[in-house]
DNA sequence: ATTAATGTTCAGAA
DNA sequence: TTTCTGAACATTAA
């Protein structure tokens, strides 16, 4: 369930130990199941990295990027069971694709590893690379979404709030469990239609997404029940702990201690929220 | 033994 | 134009 914590923290735990090294060869392991999407295609992008230095690595939203000296761009999705490893892989049978580090380094290679196999590898030239995604909710400094930027965006939609904060387009990096989590914390009920907010409300929700994020990185990201984990040894992450909502349907709320935490499902996904804390809207 | 649910994204339909 | 639906795939729980 790789979301915006959890990537980070896969971007956190592999930068020191990959950044500078240079791409021996890459591999794609022996495995009987669906080849998982690779662009364009696995000869070019072993043809076109082999023997290149990776410069930077970086978060996107949900994404990781790989720089190279080449200029090339290489972008990691784990969309829903993808892990970026050092090592430790979960099974053997899952692993997708294995980039061989040359150089001096605790590790000898950096692993692609995916239960599900909707994850993707997209390498591209300088020129070609554009992401198509919103405003980072939390990205560098710069490039955070700014509260202006907010407010323009909830007015130019009908949606539900937490429909709208799963679109990428609209602002990039919460996913389902942490959009949850961030209404809870700034009090908004999900089905709230994003236009109706107030700039208060919209404040809120700016703060309440960056904090939640924010802390969730320290803690590593969360490991659900599922036993997908996700730091780069394939650690669990902490932050399941401090879920307010998220998956305790059915638990009193933590907040107002009074209400108790609802489930119902939107754009076909699981909403969790306290219908005392979180006043539902007007029909 | 079916069926539903699970984190994400995107093409295509409404 | 905007918004909604289903599919991609694997695994587990009910």
């Amino acid at each position: 369930m790789p979301e915006l914590p959890e990537v980070e923290t896969m971007v956190r735990g592999i930068r020191p130990h990959v950044v500078g090294r240079r791409v021996a060869d890459v591999v794609r392991p022996r495995c009987r199941r669906k080849p998982i999407l690779i662009q364009p295609g696995f000869r070019q992008l072993r043809s076109r990295t082999r023997g290149c230095v990776i410069t930077t690595v970086e978060r996107l939203a949900k994404r990781v990027l790989l720089k190279f000296d080449s200029g090339d761009v290489m972008a990691i999705e784990p969309r829903m069971t993808g892990l970026v490893l050092l090592a430790d892989p979960p099974t053997k049978e899952h692993l997708r694709l294995e980039w061989l580090l040359n150089g001096k380094g605790d590790y000898e290679s950096l692993w692609f590893w995916d239960r599900r196999g909707l994850g993707t590898v997209r390498l591209y030239d300088p020129q070609q690379f554009a992401s198509r995604l919103g405003p980072d909710v939390i990205g560098p400094d710069a490039l955070t979404c700014s509260l202006d930027e907010w407010e323009e965006r909830c007015g130019r939609t009908q949606r539900a709030i937490k429909v709208a904060l799963l679109d990428q387009k609209w602002i990039a990096g919460v996913g389902n469990l942490y959009a949850s989590e961030i209404l809870h914390v700034a009090r908004i009920h999900p089905e709230r239609c994003a236009g109706d907010l107030s700039r208060n409300q919209i404040r809120k929700l700016r703060e309440a997404t960056q904090t939640v994020l924010a802390t969730a990185i320290r803690y590593e990201g969360s490991t659900l029940s599922d036993g997908t984990y996700r730091n780069a040894l394939n650690r669990n992450g902490r932050y399941q702990n401090e879920h307010r909502v998220y998956a305790r349907e059915g638990q009193r709320c933590p907040a107002c201690r009074r209400g108790t935490i609802r489930r119902f499902v939107q754009a076909q996904r699981s909403t969790f929220c306290c219908p005392i804390c979180q006043r539902a809207p007007r029909r």
